[in-house]
DNA sequence: TCTAATCCCATGCGATCCCATATATGCCCG
DNA sequence: CGGGCATATATGGGATCGCATGGGATTAGA
């Protein structure tokens, strides 16, 4: 179906040749930190590369989002994510405690989210209290799926994972990478 | 589909030998929370995507609805979930006393309610009064069926199910998997 | 005939669609 | 090598549509 429709596809349909040196990288897996507005109505755009990914990963019409379990903030993703959570309740027997309390968990706080023809998406009231969004959103790329943060509550988390980013980059130096690709604030763990 | 407006659920014995066994929850699947109001005839709306998922669940005008075994709450859904009780009876021996009592409780109470023109069903009192419904229900998605909880009560339920869920998170970490930020890094199929 | 359940229509609010604008980035061409 | 045109994304706002809800009309049941 691919409701993403009409307007989308103009959206996407650039893919120029040299667009592809990103793409091998950067299209098949949440990247980088972006953070757009929340408008009026509210409604927040989904960063394009963000996007992008979603295509690829069997978007069948909508974003999955969820509160994350230990954080103020909210996890989402495509069929890759859902999947997953799926394949998480089918090694559960039916009518058993474990499986309903991490239905309830799981699925009863799950949204299916509907990408509209702009890219954007509209965060329920329940969702935005989650993570204590209001005015902005800070999209986090993390692989496989990527989380929504209020700003401010993101630059905490982000001094905290300072510590683990030096064993990171010592990593990458011994690999020879230094200056950083492109896009925004190279900021990223 | 059948956006056909209001009244569409009168015949609809139609059919549907079990759909393609996709695996996207879009639409095959209950999915996220709502909460409706009972109006003064006792009247509530169901979810219209949870309408959606009874439609191509075999929905044959009809919804099975019952007490929660274990909850004060009710259990519902379409033929899926009758195939499902019914599957789980056959795993039980025959004339066991524990095959006995579930069937009773089961099929017992299950009602079959009648979803009118307008997407509203009405509940009989006995299940009124099994899950303390009064002005407002929340219907909560659970895949394969769906519950509907009196608000407050619910909102207990999730808070427990969440923490209980923290638990069974941290098994899994520990079962082989770093423990922050559970990026699920090399985890795709 | 009276009461209760069902049907049908009216309405309000929120969600969605579509178009307009702004800002950034790249590209072509002089 | 620099300026202006083209493209893409983010954002704002008006117009619409769908859904939840309320209430009157109608039918069924006692």
């Amino acid at each position: 179906m691919v409701p993403a429709g009409r307007r989308a596809s103009k959206a996407f349909r650039s893919v120029t040749s040299r667009e592809t040196e990103k793409r091998s990288w950067g299209m098949d897996r949440f990247v980088s930190t972006f953070t757009n507005k929340i408008d009026a109505k509210g409604r927040v755009s989904i960063p394009a590369s963000f996007r992008a990914v979603l295509e690829r990963d069997g978007y069948a019409g909508g974003l999955y989002c969820y509160p994350s379990l230990d954080a103020s903030a909210l996890d989402a993703g495509g069929e890759r994510l859902a999947k997953k959570i799926d394949g998480l309740l089918a090694g559960l027997p039916d009518y058993s405690d474990e499986r309903d309390e991490l239905s309830v968990a799981l699925y009863g706080d799950v949204q299916v989210l509907t990408i509209d023809g702009d890219g954007r998406i509209v965060l329920p009231e329940s969702l935005r209290v989650h993570a204590n969004l209001d005015a902005a959103v800070t999209f986090v790329g993390l692989g496989d799926k990527f989380q929504m943060w209020e700003p401010k509550a993101f630059e905490e988390r982000r001094k905290e994972a300072r510590s683990k980013v030096q064993v990171t980059r010592k990593l990458f130096a011994a690999g020879g990478r230094s200056s950083e690709d492109d896009g925004d604030e190279g900021a990223r763990e």
